[in-house]
DNA sequence: CGCACCCCCTGCCGGC
DNA sequence: TGCCGGCAGGGGGTGC
């Protein structure tokens, strides 16, 4: 599931609900999440209050009054949602927060590929990573070049690559690179400037329009408030194997990249 | 450095 | 109908 424009749908729904809001108790049914949870988890969060949502990449932060900050990863199928205290349980749901308002924030997760940590402040580039923010002023072609200079892997790993840039996955970059006009398996160590130009304009572009829709809703994807997203209807190659390309008719070409699927349109992509 | 393979886990879908 | 293999938006590790 779960991309840039997930997350920040999640953190956007969530923002106005979780500010100024204090937890009163966590219920941690299941430690055996991505890394694990740390023993102390619920103990460093009882009793905090929140003061901020943000996102760094594919991570959700919430920041917390002694200057720590929740992170929430989806991983594929997390769901990290608020509802109120009559919620019924649901099987997968791992950590049920509940709230000063007595709501429950709750992280259900079937895959267990997500994660769920307590850290401290200066320790969030270590935890989250320091790849580049394709919404940031400093993701820029100038950057993007820089990045790809004498590199020999595809530009779809390097973007994927979350050490580089935080945020991309296997669906926004294959629908990038398709606006972009650039094959997924190009060397990132061809691209020109104009490439890099196109494919940054391309990404911000995609990831603006998917947070416009609330995201993609493949299966398991909603956002704090439980809705799903709307961008799938407006893919281009994602999961369009053999569909005919909705600018040339052209059957959309599935091709494997590292194990990822890929697609694109063998016309319009060069 | 790059990649081909593993792993982690559940759920769903298509084929037989 | 039921079973089985393959695949899925995530990341991490190893060995070549």
């Amino acid at each position: 599931m779960p991309e840039l424009p997930e997350v920040e749908t999640v953190v956007r729904s969530l923002a106005g609900e979780l500010a100024g809001r204090r937890v009163v108790r966590v219920l941690l049914r299941e430690r055996r999440l991505r890394g694990g949870v740390a023993r102390d988890f619920s103990k460093r969060l009882e009793g905090r209050g929140i003061t901020r949502l943000a996102r760094r990449g594919k991570y959700l932060l919430a920041w917390l009054d002694d200057g720590a900050v929740l992170l929430v990863h989806l991983g594929m199928t997390g769901q990290l949602t608020i509802a109120p205290a009559s919620r019924p349980d649901r099987v997968h749901d791992h950590v049920v927060i509940t709230l000063d308002d007595g709501r429950l924030l709750t992280f259900n997760d079937a895959r267990r590929f997500g994660r769920v940590a307590v850290v401290g402040g200066d320790a969030l580039g270590v935890e989250t990573g320091e790849g580049v923010d394709p919404l940031a002023d400093a993701f820029t072609p100038d950057a993007l070049f820089g990045l790809t200079r004498r590199r020999r892997t595809s530009v779809k790993s390097l973007l994927m690559d979350q050490r580089r840039v935080a945020g991309l996955g296997n669906i926004y970059v294959n629908e990038a690179l398709f606006h972009a006009a650039i094959r997924p398996g190009r060397r990132a160590g061809r691209l020109g400037r104009d490439d890099c130009e196109r494919l940054v304009a391309s990404i911000r572009l995609v990831l603006a329009e998917a947070i416009q829709r609330g995201g993609s809703s493949i299966s398991d994807y909603r956002d704090g408030l439980g809705r799903a997203g709307e961008f799938q209807l407006s893919h281009h190659v994602y999961d369009r194997a053999r569909q005919p390309c909705r600018r040339c008719a052209t059957p959309i070409r599935k091709q494997l990249h590292a194990g990822r699927s890929s697609f694109y349109c063998p016309s319009c992509q060069r």
